[in-house]
DNA sequence: ATGAAAGCGCTAACAG
DNA sequence: CTGTTAGCGCTTTCAT
């Protein structure tokens, strides 16, 4: 077994009282009682257990992120700058990957209840508020990130997919681009809603008719959903100089299966991606992208815990809605039409 | 303050022993009690403190993962598989990023030392066995992935790097190429050193001479490092066929190199990759790499764990060691050398 | 300047 | 069948 404050304070002569202080600096002991005490300590190599302030109503320095999946570039980066920036303000993540699945998101939450969490960040999936109301009657602190549930207000990290969509539209017509495809996700959700406005209104500003026959809705957020998009899209509207796709990943496919077709990127089609995944930096060419703003986020998201954490009382502010508007990221896939007529 | 046991008990008239064996069935309790409790459970939505075992002596049912970061897709992937697996079998996971720094590395083993981890899972950064040997003197179990570390006996999982380096190399050597250029780690590592005793292996069963200038190192883990090794590299010795990379994304920069110089992949260089991430099927060309089987890792690691975490005195058996063969991948990156008269 | 002891939430041994 | 109570490791009054 491991030793406890007795067996410190046993070794050195001393009451468990003087070793508490001495470790917490709480009130003054003696040079000579602090170096004995601090000898034990590194001869019985004790490390105190921090989960008995939990039952003192202390916080635990434990904090609960509950999100899809970190194992896509994005989600993980978030998780890991997150947890790097909580880890130097001496706090730890238990960390669960939801699978979009709803009934292990609740679990998850359960879980974090029981095991005292002084916060809970997530971006959830399921969209009953039940289970995160319940967390906040119990004065825990919840940051939601990127989502929005109805019927719960909590603070809130989001990004504004609709100024980052419409800049990418308007980034391609000012390049001369009129005939702009467009990608989509096979469901809609606020997500895939907020990019299409953001593309609409970017025409409209612009003087240019929406044409449905412009989008196409792809299977899944992989590579091939993209491939297998973008030969329908141009089969059906062959005109097309650009294309917009909602997923970087998406969009990737995309620029495979332009090429496949024989058509060149960006002399021929111009493509956008949608998230700034580091690794699109290595596609060639190099993608346009709207970047995710990771950083920002994760910065934002623990800004707003510490504050409910390290204030007196932190569940009495009002709730705070942080959004944040993505950058565009040009590189090579996007380039000026060339004038041959092709314009409307 | 959120409800406690003794406010279940006060709640449903009974004792708090009663609520107890009632939430652990640990004993009989009359049907009209048990009823009781279970409302007053419900009504104040209590949650037991499950940290409160671990004063008790009893687990924690929280394991450690230290690991340099995961927000590449492997790490990340392994992660979370593991969390995963671990989720369902009644254990969470805190992790924590070193960021391939040995002083944060420390610091996470001290607060899982504190916060009483039942295990800890680790890919260490530091070879340094001190830490990690008094963790294993407290009876902690610890699995070491993809790692060895000299001087420390432990139950470890790995990939026998030796043998995925020299089975790309002989890939290559099988298209006849015999000038293969190699990137290597800024520094030796268990890992790079085990790739570059495959890469000498193969060339030496095939009879080709090592060449010391065919190696240069890149800076980091990353995909600029790549591109600029891969310059040096080709600056130096024109000649080469081929190019092995330590690691994806440094293999990915390095075709974006080869590329910048005017050459073509695979027609003028093959290269290959290491790790198998998943968006390398997103590349173009895309690349043949060594698949870092994820998988196997995951759950070899969470088996191992459980045998230690489950047994009477799991401590007490011999360490295990797990190796794991990676799969060569081959796709569009390397192809059979041109007959040029280029061969030695 | 230091020690003694109560008490946090819960389990388990003991009593009835 | 159920209740009482000691005690896990530690912090924090209260005493001295």
């Amino acid at each position: 077994m491991a030793a406890t404050i007795k067996d410190v304070a046993q070794r050195a002569g001393v009451s468990i009282a003087t070793v508490s202080h001495v470790q917490n600096k709480t009130r003054f002991v003696s040079v000579e009682l602090t170096a004995r005490v601090n000898e034990a300590i590194r001869e019985l190599a004790y490390y105190p257990n921090l989960l008995v302030g939990s039952l003192r109503g202390k916080k635990t320095h434990t904090v609960g992120l509950v999100l899809p999946s970190i194992s896509n570039e994005t989600f993980g980066l978030l998780a890991e700058t997150i947890q790097k920036m909580l880890f130097k303000l001496g706090y730890n993540l238990i960390i669960c990957n939801t699978s979009y699945d709803p009934a292990i998101e609740w679990e998850a939450y359960n879980t974090l209840l029981m095991k005292k969490a002084d916060a809970i960040i997530a971006i959830p999936t399921s969209r009953e508020p039940d289970k995160l109301a319940e967390i906040k009657r119990r004065r825990i602190p919840i940051v939601l990130i990127d989502r929005v549930i109805p019927g719960l207000t909590a603070d809130t990290v989001r990004v504004d997919n609709v100024k980052g969509t419409h800049d990418a539209i308007a980034h391609l017509i000012g390049l001369g681009h009129t005939a702009i495809g467009y990608i989509d996700r096979k469901i809609d959700h606020s997500h895939s809603l907020e990019q299409k406005a953001g593309y609409r209104k970017a025409l409209e500003e612009h003087g240019i008719a929406f044409e449905k026959e412009n989008l196409v809705r792809a299977d899944g957020f992989d590579y091939h959903s993209g491939l297998v998009a973008v030969k329908v899209l141009l089969a059906h509207r062959p005109r097309l100089t650009a294309v917009f796709a909602y997923y970087d990943i998406t969009a990737m496919g995309a620029m495979r299966g332009i090429l496949d077709l024989g058509l060149r990127i960006p002399e021929d089609v111009s493509v956008v991606g949608y998230d700034g995944m580091p690794f699109t930096i290595a596609s060639s060419p190099r993608l346009t992208t709207i970047e995710f703003p990771v950083h920002k986020i994760a910065k934002s998201t623990c800004d707003l815990l510490m504050r409910r954490l390290e204030e007196t009382d932190g569940m009495d502010g009002p709730e705070t809605d942080i959004v944040i508007t993505p950058r565009l990221t040009v590189r090579d896939s996007t380039a000026r039409l060339k004038e041959k007529g092709d314009r409307t």
